[in-house]
RNA sequence: GCCCCCGUGGCUCAGUUGGAUAGAGCGUCUGGUUGCGGACCAGAAGGUCGCAGGUUCGAGUCCUGCCGGGGGUACCA
């Protein structure tokens, strides 16, 4: 499966305007790209193009003539059961039932590789994810940030992609250094010392236990040492532990991420210091009231800081959130080659996007190849209340707390059903409810259902690895699912090139109303013997769609139970 | 002030580079299983796609203005 049925069709139609052309029926003119879109009624077809619509004017003809003669060129092919030019001029296109019944084999054979595409012909991409600084646990915010990355990371592989997922620990910088004093005080208070806490300090119970912990474990040993020099090794420590959490809530979540990129090399390894060469003897940097500024013509500011002894006296460290953006971008597209870099933010961040590619160009670098995907934010509610959120109150609700509470499985549906776009209210009490009104049960369901009508068949004696004639496939309800199977191609494609996993969880619901209505018409373990063969055809049929179903839900990151 | 996002049936949301009679779930109403999972299925009611212009054969989709909601506009990240 290297192309959907979409381009197929579309190619298809090429071929029969360019014969037509050819054969004298239509005049010279360059053919546009061919849109081709799924028939939106029953006698539209399974797909349609309007294409001959666009060209009546260039051509000078009638559409509907138009499409008459194009019809006329279309080639003979396996997968085309019937066509025609009708009213304006579109050309309706339905899907030959036989070469239908017949794809269920190959969705059996593909497996989880079924709508493989090679749309990304192998160009590595990288998505970066998450990176929520490591000062805390993970909140709801990010479980929308991991879901999106992730998911989206999942279909550009399937897409063709060579995909790494990577997460920025923001380990450099005054957030860090501020709670590496907090910690600092709790561990001093466990020992019965006072030290100031920091204006602004984390204030979190977890800050408390922390100090309590590494008074546990490393004695008077810190506060003998110099202040700063404490400070600083503490706050690594802390941040090693913090991301410890963040990696197991993660991995509770199912999101798995192939490396983790530390700020703090920018600054250890000079990647930084080589950046800000390449920006200031390319001009991009003016320095006055004692700093340094980026400067690009893209900017509606004048200028944008990048180093400045006020936000970080260290030299050392992470002078400003764009430093470390700005050696982080010529890290990923030109140290590390990646053809594209997709950054996950939320839509908090939308005013950085402009600085990066612009940072971006004045590095020489096509500031398309840097993508953001930017996330509204995430409401929780329960009882009909808003859950108001605020650190500072300690009062906020952690991923951690809603996988305890919901699991897995819903978090991902819910987070993932709306487009980044728009902001996500998450219904605490309708997630946990395991009723018809909680659609990710409806699809999980479908697939348990499937898996107890194949334990059922094997009981009464039926093997599952048996070919079968699939011929015998033809009820509407079937054809139905079938076709409804061989979309799942295409909302990868449209997935990956939109970028927009939000298709998903659609489809998913669409993939189970279909199995569902099929089980309604249709018998699929049937005791006459004179319906053997059709039980053979419907098993494979069942099983394909139990597969297909299994698919799109692990593209997600969810489970496909086997009962529940 | 400026920038970004959103405004589609009672509610929550889709709508594939502009296409044929705008879709789904929930909710409401009505009905369905002497056989494979009723966490299911079928039918019905319900929409001037925020408002006003514009672009064209054709606009929920593109452009302009306005109204309403959210976010941003830090020498925080």
């Amino acid at each position: 499966m290297a192309a959907t049925l979409r381009t197929r069709i579309s190619d298809w139609i090429r071929q029969g305007l360019v014969a037509a052309q050819e054969a004298g029926d239509l005049p010279a003119f360059e053919v546009p790209p061919v849109v081709v879109e799924r028939g939106r009624r029953e006698e539209h077809g399974d797909y349609a193009s309007s294409v001959c619509l666009k060209l009546a004017r260039e051509a000078r003809m009638n559409p509907l003539e138009i499409a008459r003669r194009v019809v006329a060129h279309l080639p003979e092919v396996d997968f085309v059961g019937r066509v025609e030019a009708v009213k304006p001029g579109y050309i309706n296109v339905w899907l030959d039932e036989r070469w239908l019944a017949v794809q269920v084999e190959s969705i059996l054979e593909a497996g989880e590789s079924f709508g493989a595409l090679d749309l990304g012909r192998g160009q590595r991409v990288q998505v970066e994810f998450v990176s929520a600084n490591p000062t805390g646990p993970l909140t709801v915010g990010s479980a929308r940030n991991a879901v999106l990355g992730d998911t989206l990371a999942s279909v550009l592989a399937a897409a063709g992609y060579e995909v790494e997922r990577e997460y920025y620990v923001n380990d450099a910088g005054s957030q860090v250094r501020k709670f590496g004093e907090s910690v600092y005080a709790r561990y001093a208070e466990a020992l019965g010392e006072s030290a100031p806490f920091p204006e602004d300090g984390y204030r979190g119970q977890y800050v408390a236990d922390l100090g309590r912990e590494l008074a546990e474990e490393a004695g008077r040993r810190y506060l003998e040492m110099e202040y700063k020099e404490a400070v600083r090794a503490i706050a690594r420590w802390a941040v090693d532990r913090v991301l410890e959490w963040i990696r197991k809530d993660l991995a509770d979540l199912g999101v798995h991420f192939d490396t983790w990129r530390h700020e703090r090399s920018f600054y250890e390894e000079g990647l930084f210091d080589k950046v800000l060469g390449m920006l200031r003897e390319r001009g991009y940097v003016v320095e006055y009231d004692d700093a340094v500024w980026f400067r690009h013509p893209d900017l509606e500011k004048d200028a944008v800081l990048i180093r400045s002894p006020k936000v970080i006296p260290e030299p050392s460290e992470r002078p400003t959130y764009l430093a470390s953006d700005v050696a982080y971008l010529w890290d990923k597209l030109v140290e590390r080659g990646f053809d594209r870099a997709i950054y996950i933010w939320g839509a908090d961040h939308h005013g950085d996007v402009p600085r990066v590619k612009a940072a971006a160009k004045a590095l020489g670098v096509d500031p398309d190849r840097l993508v953001f995907i930017l996330y509204q934010l995430v409401t929780l509610w329960r009882g009909g209340e808003e859950v108001r959120m605020s650190k500072r109150s300690g009062e906020f609700v952690t991923l951690r707390d809603l996988l305890d509470e919901v699991g897995p499985d819903p978090i991902r549906f819910m987070l993932l059903a709306r487009t980044a776009d728009a902001p996500v209210d998450f219904d605490l009490d309708l997630a946990v409810e395991q009723s018809e009104r909680n659609p990710v049960y409806y699809v999980q369901y479908a697939h348990a259902r499937i898996a107890s009508i194949l334990r059922h068949a094997q009981e009464r004696g039926w093997s599952l690895d048996e070919p079968a004639d699939l011929s015998l496939l033809h009820h509407p309800s079937e054809m139905a699912l079938i076709r409804k199977m061989l979309e799942l191609p295409e909302v990868i494609e449209q997935g990956a090139r939109k970028l927009t996993p939000h298709f998903l969880p659609f489809y998913a619901q669409e993939l189970a109303a279909t199995f569902h209505a099929f089980y309604r018409d249709c018998r699929v373990v049937s005791s006459d013997p004179a319906d053997a063969d059709l039980t053979r055809a419907r098993l494979r049929l069942v099983r394909a769609a139990k597969s297909v179903l299994a698919r799109v839900l692990h593209l997600m990151g969810m489970t496909a139970p086997e009962r529940m």
